[in-house]
DNA sequence: ACCTGAACACCGTTCAAGT
DNA sequence: ACCTGAACACCGTTCAAGT
């Protein structure tokens, strides 16, 4: 509209290509449409540019996904240690799961980024010094480590399978047809499936449902430690 | 070889194609070379047949993949309920897990199906069933029987995030990476995880792996539950 | 009923070339 | 240093046609 044809060096336009300026540009696609929808392609018309234009920032595709984990990651706030290893467990996984929760489609690339990124480690160092000083050896602390990674990686992704790029009104027919679907089963032969109906498809607190999470796998760390009692 | 050219209506070449048989195949080529490798045109050629051929059994390639995970709970051998409620919830998860722990690929895919196919619903039911048992009320039941289902994917994914369509060498390399990755980490910084090097790339004990895990969620489940004293 | 053939709109990626 | 253009070998899928 105004007369600056050639006003500062970049435009509002196109904001100057960076691995961070992709990644994040990636990460809402992700988040709005869905994982499938970060295409390379898709990625480059999105950013007003060739997708040979990309590969200047990551050498593949691969390493483009990895950069989304660790901009994830990036936003993790790792707690402080107070010495009571339950609670500093505790912390750290609610520290993950809160990083996580914005972007559920993330999740398993997160995984994967884990030991590679300072924060992750940082979680990893506190989860592991926890469970040793709750008397784990390294074998069954390295286990119960990597579960509560994945407890984090269930909790997020919820059971809503895949309601990415989904409207309200799809997601709601959605699990009318699955509440539907469950009642007309036979009660004879599916009593409680059929009586938690209601409750396996809606998830009426969400904030409850990832606190459970939370209580269940500090509970069965509790009750698996040796220094317990 | 023979002059019978015109032999019985298929000889050993083309077993007639049908639902199964195609599923049969893209399992065992999602554990040999990874999920990744199923596609339906890979798939084609390796049933010497054309591309299009598998549309007549299946609608789309994502009823492939479902059909796919209904083949992994065909496996499922559905346990027998003694009464005690820890002990049918444990049977119950270590049945899923018997039956994913051969194709680590496909768990992801055996959770979209777990109310579509018998076996789930089956497996399901006793969870819900055993839960309420506990006492939990319907919103807690559901929310930890998903759990147990995450908890087995956990399990059989474990960490070897993708060692698909990899050699022992291959695999070996990688983990002699891992380590020396972790090992050089500040020992200052990361004191636990440093000591957890070997811990956190190898898994010494696949079974004792399996049954941490398991025990893990029934003693979580058992230190939430109302009834539990 | 079951399968083929040609075509379409997508992928990730290489390689040489532009500025 | 950063990006374009053309090309290659792959995808899933539609649609009309063969037997």
């Amino acid at each position: 509209m105004s007369a600056k044809t050639k006003a500062a060096t970049r435009p509002v336009a196109r904001p100057a290509l960076s691995r961070e300026v992709v990644a994040d540009r990636a990460v809402e696609l992700a988040d709005i449409e869905g994982l499938e929808a970060v295409t390379v392609r898709r990625l480059a018309t999105e950013l007003g540019v060739t997708p040979m234009a990309l590969y200047w920032h990551f050498r593949t595709k691969e390493e483009l996904l990895a950069g989304l984990g660790d901009r994830v990651l990036d936003s993790v706030r790792v707690p402080e240690a107070t010495g009571d290893w339950a609670a500093d467990l505790r912390t750290a996984l609610v520290a993950l799961i809160a990083a996580m929760r914005p972007h559920p489609q993330l999740a398993d690339l997160v995984a994967e980024r884990m030991l590679q990124h300072p924060h992750g480690r940082d979680l990893t160092e506190i989860a592991l010094g926890t469970l040793a000083d709750a008397g784990f050896a390294p074998a069954p602390a390295s286990y119960l480590a990597m579960l509560a990674l994945r407890t984090a990686i269930a909790l997020v992704t919820g059971d809503q399978v895949d309601d990415s790029g989904m409207t309200a009104e799809e997601r709601e027919e959605q699990q009318r047809r699955k509440t539907a679907m469950i009642r007309s089963l036979p009660p004879k032969q599916y009593p409680a499936l059929v009586a938690h109906a209601d409750a396996m498809t809606y998830c009426s607190d969400v904030d409850m449902f990832f606190e459970l999470g939370v209580d269940h796998y500090i509970a069965g760390v509790k009750g698996m430690a040796p220094l317990s009692r």
